[in-house]
DNA sequence: TATGAATGAGCATTCATTCAT
DNA sequence: TATGAATGAATGCTCATTCAT
């Protein structure tokens, strides 16, 4: 009923509140600095109540991967679907991927911080089929299609891999370099997009 | 004299110890396992001879960046250098990146590693000249050469800042996640470096 | 009616079931390891519902200490009413007291408990009257028998203390040191049985 | 030198509050009670400091626990020696383990409490000898003479547990129940051995 | 140059208990 | 009767760092 709908409702909220926080510290500050106590404080309640919610600060750690990996999986989905040709809406999913990244530099960063790895085994993260078996099958299919309509003789793996990198290699540079003198930011991404669609398709005949 | 240089050398060489241990732990247990104990353990010194070497932790981790990056660009300024064609001696220069990055992981993360960039600035490293000062400098000539040869009417601090980022991406995924079922690694490579390369050189003609 | 007996019969049991819970953990685990939390994931109640049956963690204690008590009389009382002789009616309470305490070890190690008697004060149990004025008196009857029929002149209550210690140092010693190589265990009681009560009613002549 | 010699002094001094504070508080308040602050508050020392001397708690309850034994022996091997028969130097002997127990009841208890073989593993100490190879082999030989002597057809083995138990019976409910009215100690005492020594020597005739 | 002693701050976690419902 | 939410206090332990020598 109401009563317990309310409650329901602020037990989630404060368990949503702990993942915030927690995301929160662990971008600003590092796994290092991602204590318990430090959640506590921000969240303005015991370190105590936070163990009501979570078993252990490695449950936060996975609760925090799997909810980037959901929110990322949502974003890029939804987007170039009304795309004229396969190319575009390849180069749609490709551009929302780097968005997603840049927007959300706290949720991306989180999967692909190497000390989170170290405490968080992504396989389990994987098996959820969240990355593995949605946006890998989701762009696999994208740059199928793009293969086809070329005629391009390369096999979709081997491609996907390689456009998943050079989008992540520069979100990643992006975010972890910002004082570095980058070109204008939307011109270094569309430049890596033209650069690695326009390499996919035209074949080099030599 | 003789007791002054073997002095000195000495302090160098403990010194060097000491970066050595710390680079050792840093990259097989991560930041959050870098501890002055641990390394003095490893050195077999007290924790607090460290401190006659290194002000704090803090420059321990400033020393290893340096280092790396020095070492880093070493190895990619003796590459290639032999190649008949702008677009192979670059080429070539990627795939040293590329290779240097894989066959020595722990220094090519350490620069990369996001906790360590919490805690020494890019910036300060940058401003030593080490990176931008000279492997930029070196890449940009390289590239500048291939726009030259090919006509190709993109600038150079755009297509090296690109390159660089797709690169990264391919050397951080394959280490950053050895248990993704990558295609061959040859391949991978060699397939990125197709398709950034084609891509660069054949510009669009829509 | 129906209901306020069953209500009871159910407040009665659910105490029980603390009770019972509290002393498995306790023997099995120690003080240190006896929690409210582990006495309700037990019981399968939650903590909050022990305080509605107990005032504190310390009441269990000296319930559970009362109840041993009074179980050790109750089986020692059964003991060797039908011998033939003072003396062998007094080895049959002394041997069941012995065997009291090794086939309910737990039970029997609550009230000798070191830990536990810092916080549940004897002289509180004592003063409820299970021990003193019951065991004690039942005893001392029977000693005074032996005492009257071999014609020794020990006065009670020293004697009873005695016999008393010297099969408590039996029992305690077989239970808290387990993997001490003792003898064979009968062999042990009875040896100590014989030893003490030998000794007990052949007096020194000298 | 004179420097080292007293900085060796003051560490092994400190070792020895260390353990002193442990003791008071262990037999005071219990295992449950002995924490690494409390005894740090205790020798007003910080807590991290009790690190450098003991690599953990249990550690120190180990020496704790080798401490105690093997005061125990030393004060008891001294005893009866003197004395101009076997039974009598038996005597002698079994009243100083009492007496050791109960003027050092702290040392006595500490390797009798059931929470403490919890965490140190009485076999290790064992092991050390300091009880199996010394107090036993010292008894043993005392019984020995006196069955020899007295021509008894009772094993060495049994009868010395059978006494170890008897006196392990007085001290620890002296000890462990302070409350208790005990006849006068002394004749308590008196009479146990007078029992146990009696009941040893004149066979059963029956 | 090198170290042993010492410490304050911090950590994750557990516990007994209270309170409102 | 029973509980979920919450907490303050406590625990063992580790760390970077300082200081006197």
């Amino acid at each position: 009923m109401g009563i317990v709908e309310r409650k329901e409702r602020q037990k989630e909220s404060l368990r949503q509140e702990i993942l915030d926080a927690s995301r929160d510290i662990l971008l600003a500050r590092g796994y290092a600095q991602l204590s318990m106590r430090g959640i506590a404080k921000r969240i303005e309640y015991s370190p105590t109540t936070i163990y009501l919610y979570f078993k252990n600060k490695d449950e936060i750690l996975y609760h925090l991967c799997v909810e980037a990996l959901e929110r990322q999986f949502e974003v890029i989905r939804g987007a170039g679907g009304d795309e004229p040709s396969p190319l575009l809406r390849l180069r749609a999913a490709l551009r929302a991927y780097i968005d997603f990244g840049l927007s959300e530099p706290d949720r991306y960063q989180i999967t692909y911080m190497a000390d989170i790895s170290r405490y968080v085994s992504m396989a389990s993260i994987l098996e959820q089929g969240s990355f593995a078996n949605k946006l890998r099958e989701f762009m696999g299919h994208r740059v199928n299609d793009v293969l086809i309509e070329s005629g391009c003789a390369r096999d979709v793996e081997s491609v996907f891999q390689v456009l998943w990198a050079h989008c992540h290699g520069i979100v990643s540079l992006l975010i972890g370099r910002p004082d570095f003198p980058w070109v204008e930011r939307d011109k270094l991404i569309e430049t890596s997009l033209d650069i690695s669609l326009n390499g996919l398709v035209r074949q080099r005949t030599a």
